[in-house]
DNA sequence: AGTCGAATGTAGACAGTGTCAACATAAATC
DNA sequence: GATTTATGTTGACACTGTCTACATTCGACT
């Protein structure tokens, strides 16, 4: 079929693609960023492996070359999250000084990404959306979270020089830390919080939550 | 058709309901305990009407007369689930004594909520797994989790007394107990800790990080 | 007791979905 | 330049949520 009667021939059935060259060229990253805008737009219940080709102008088998299935994508999709949440995570720890400057900065990054990037978020901690086996995703949710582990150590040392009694384990350190942020975020993205906080600033409440001192339960 | 005829002629196949009285009787609640099942066979992904129908003997239309949709089911579900942790959480301070055993019975009752009734918790705290504005769903969550302000307002009282420095607000303790207990049983949940913590037993954990003291940042 | 409306359940249709197999086209490799 | 590989298309299938039309039963009112 020549050029111009692709044109002039070409449906306007939804389903099918745009017409183009039979190749889109890069068609990974344009199924990726559908899936995001689609998250963003009609939440993760609404990604589905049709939507996306057809935001990427591609037929709706496409998507399984790339990906496999659905859950292939929403992986690679988790995995790109993971990329630039260390990035994130990285450049905050690098912008501090000393390692308690580090930890808050972090923690804040942490819920700046969580609010911020929400659709990568909720794929990314939702063990039913991605494929937890998955090797590259494991490498970038490891390289993210060594960050907090190694603020955790450095956290540690400091600690135990100043104050001879206290000798904490880094390890639990960095758990602590980051089950508190963690839950800080998905209650409030979850909207658990709203009704319990009339305030609509994530980091005013963070403040406050982590400058709270709870003497008997430390 | 007489009941011989009914039951001589039943169909094999497996989307017609068994051979039964016409109005089940109960199905509201067979269904919601339908739900449960596929949640701890499947998954919340494999949650379905016409599943939950089946399971419960009954044609795929039979449900949206009671729940009207599937969201409507879920949040049904999700109500039932935050009526059963309410009555946990209930029951966990009243067993104890002081604000603080009560705040650490509670806040394990919490884990083992999140652990052994999985099903439940998932489909509680994720906002696109049940319609957040519904009356009972907002009544039953206010009522577990006023447990957890109560003893929050017991606790900074104690310590606005013992300690005159101290004057915490009372809704903090709480969010920042409840962002904790909650990061760590999701994070536990989903997986995401089996990589940076090797052991299996949640509560053990639980009892490490609560105890770990971060002495520059309380 | 009888009637009628509401509640509850059935059956069929429709569009949308994930996945598969068969095929078409372009790119890469030798 | 031929062939293998990667990438994309098309059609089919079973499954899903939801809608409409219809059937049965329950309950309330006379």
């Amino acid at each position: 079929m020549s050029t111009y009667a692709s044109i002039v021939m070409s449906k306007s059935k939804a389903e099918s693609p745009e017409s183009g060259p039979y190749h889109h060229g890069n068609l990974r990253e344009a199924l990726l960023d559908a899936v995001g805008e689609i998250i963003s737009e009609k939440g993760v219940g609404g990604v589905s492996l049709r939507e996306a080709a057809r935001r990427a102008g591609v037929s709706h088998g496409a998507p399984a070359h790339h990906f496999g299935d659905k859950l292939g994508l929403l992986t690679a999709y988790s995995t790109r999250g993971f990329e630039q949440f260390g990035e994130r995570m990285r450049d905050a720890a690098a912008a501090a000084e000393t390692p308690t400057d580090k930890i808050v900065a972090v923690g804040f990054e942490y819920l700046r990404f969580a609010t911020e990037e929400r659709a990568y978020f909720e794929v990314m901690f939702r063990s039913d959306m991605h494929n937890s086996d998955d090797t590259d995703l494991i490498d970038c949710s490891i390289g993210a979270f060594s960050v907090l582990t190694t603020i955790a150590e450095e956290l540690a040392a400091e600690w135990s020089q100043a104050e001879a009694t206290i000798d904490v384990d880094p390890e639990l350190v960095a758990l602590r830390s980051w089950s508190m942020v963690h839950g800080l975020a998905t209650l409030w993205i979850d909207g658990a919080m709203t009704r319990f906080w009339d305030g609509n600033d994530i980091f005013e409440l963070a403040l406050k939550v982590f400058e709270t001192e709870m003497p008997t339960l430390n």
